[in-house]
DNA sequence: TAGATTAGCTACCGGCGAGTATGGTCCACG
DNA sequence: CGTGGACCATACTCGCCGGTAGCTAATCTA
């Protein structure tokens, strides 16, 4: 699969123009996966039958079958759509010279835009209840690489001293299950991108509910939801390495 | 409805002994709702069939619908029972004479011992797609009650200086995310209750990822895990076992 | 130009599971 | 003692949906 996370692309259908076929099948099994993405995002897996997926597109149910082995399969490669760029993202993070909070926090930004991504519902909620076994195991053993890349970050930066002691294990629980969530609440329509939503739930478990007295009110993450510009200077030391990076898209 | 909140009682039916009938009528009635639970929580709703329901409770499918008008309300009830103990500690956070930030944390408390219970699957992944409009909006209503009170204790405690500024709507969704996201690897096998995850949380919360001087990192819910079971295994995206698709064989 | 390959459609099957029709059994009460 | 109602089982119906068979038409290859 070649770039399937991209931009919210128009519902326009490959199949609209058939006199340019465009013959790419890949281009075509994508159009399938993302549509799958949509309705499942819309009425969830088991409210969503085939045949809504192939109206989506245009075409009939045997068209879609001639791209996807079947509808777990369908769910399955969404999952992946999904959580490939937060892999990514973690094992990037191991080979940076930052402190392991800067890299934590690069590593839930991009959490955080998967989550908030046209996958983000099957990424969060496909319930292996669903999948064969074998995939199953796939989906747990990607979801377990990013969790203990997380408390790996966590225990780092416990020793470096760039996070406050804390559980690495609960710790990790607590972060991925807020971004997670985000799945449930967040629609496009909304003002803030899943980016921004990252960098304030950032904040948050940065500062943390307490008072400090240090940090002044001023923060513009702390004001209530204005869509400032990105603001690259309220915080010394942002990293914006990891923003800077281009998506790697293939 | 009485108490069907309390403690994992065990899976007896009060069928069990045909001769000696209960008659009771809403005794049974709660049986049947919990064993709905149950068999959500292990299943999830679509892969449940009524006559799983019926067979954990040695019954008949009939039988489920004598007490229960159908399969949706089923789930509905689930969802009430489990949310009903959180709308609770939500008003009466309202009346009590602390700071807001300690009235946030028994409100937090309840919750995640509410996620943790056998009605938090219910409670948390209930999509509204499954359910009929006028029950998605009942439930809606309860949901929106819980976030509006947490907002209003974020707001309180800003003011009264007991939490730290920051965007109460945003960081509201940080906490029930991270909550609610206890209900997809919470098993009662582990060693923590709800109510010390919930604490555990709460630390986290409360302290912040970044390190503050003045605390001592003695602190008990800080250490990792001090009880551990065979842990390495549960991670926060992964559902444990379940085994997946398990059909009604008859 | 003939065969092969690609891509899509119409029309169907099979079964699973929600919900029901019907009737039997046991108890309470008169 | 028989009658009504509460309670539960047997044995269905029926619609939906995942998946398939088999055809057609276009394009490619040689």
């Amino acid at each position: 699969m070649s770039s399937l996370k991209g931009t919210g692309s128009p519902p326009a259908s490959p199949w609209r123009a058939s006199r340019e076929r465009l013959r790419d099948r890949e281009v075509k099994r994508e159009a399938v996966i993302r549509a799958a993405a949509r309705a499942f995002n819309r009425k969830g897996y088991h409210n969503t039958s085939l045949d809504d997926i192939a109206a989506a597109l245009e075409v009939t149910k045997p068209t879609v079958y001639y791209y996807v082995t079947n509808k777990e399969q369908l769910l399955f490669e969404c999952f992946i759509a999904g959580i490939e760029g937060i892999r990514a993202a973690v094992r990037e993070a191991r080979s940076q010279a930052l402190p392991a909070r800067e890299r934590l926090k690069a590593v839930l930004r991009h959490y955080g835009e998967a989550v908030a991504s046209e996958f983000g519902w099957c990424m969060v909620r496909a319930e292996d209840q669903d999948l064969s076994p074998d995939m199953s195991a796939h989906i747990k053993a990607m979801k377990s690489e990013i969790d203990q890349g997380i408390r790996r970050l966590l225990r780092e930066g416990i020793q470096d001293g760039s996070i406050h002691p804390c559980d690495p294990k609960m710790t990790a629980f607590a972060l991925a299950g807020a971004l997670n969530w985000i799945a449930h609440w967040y629609r496009e329509s909304q003002g803030m991108s899943g980016t921004e939503i990252a960098e304030t739930f950032i904040t948050v478990f940065e500062t943390g509910l307490k008072p400090r007295p240090g940090i002044s009110n001023e923060d513009p993450t702390c004001r209530p939801m204005n869509r400032r510009a990105k603001s690259s200077s309220s915080r010394p030391g942002a990293p914006r390495s990891a923003r800077s990076r281009e998506r790697s898209r293939r």
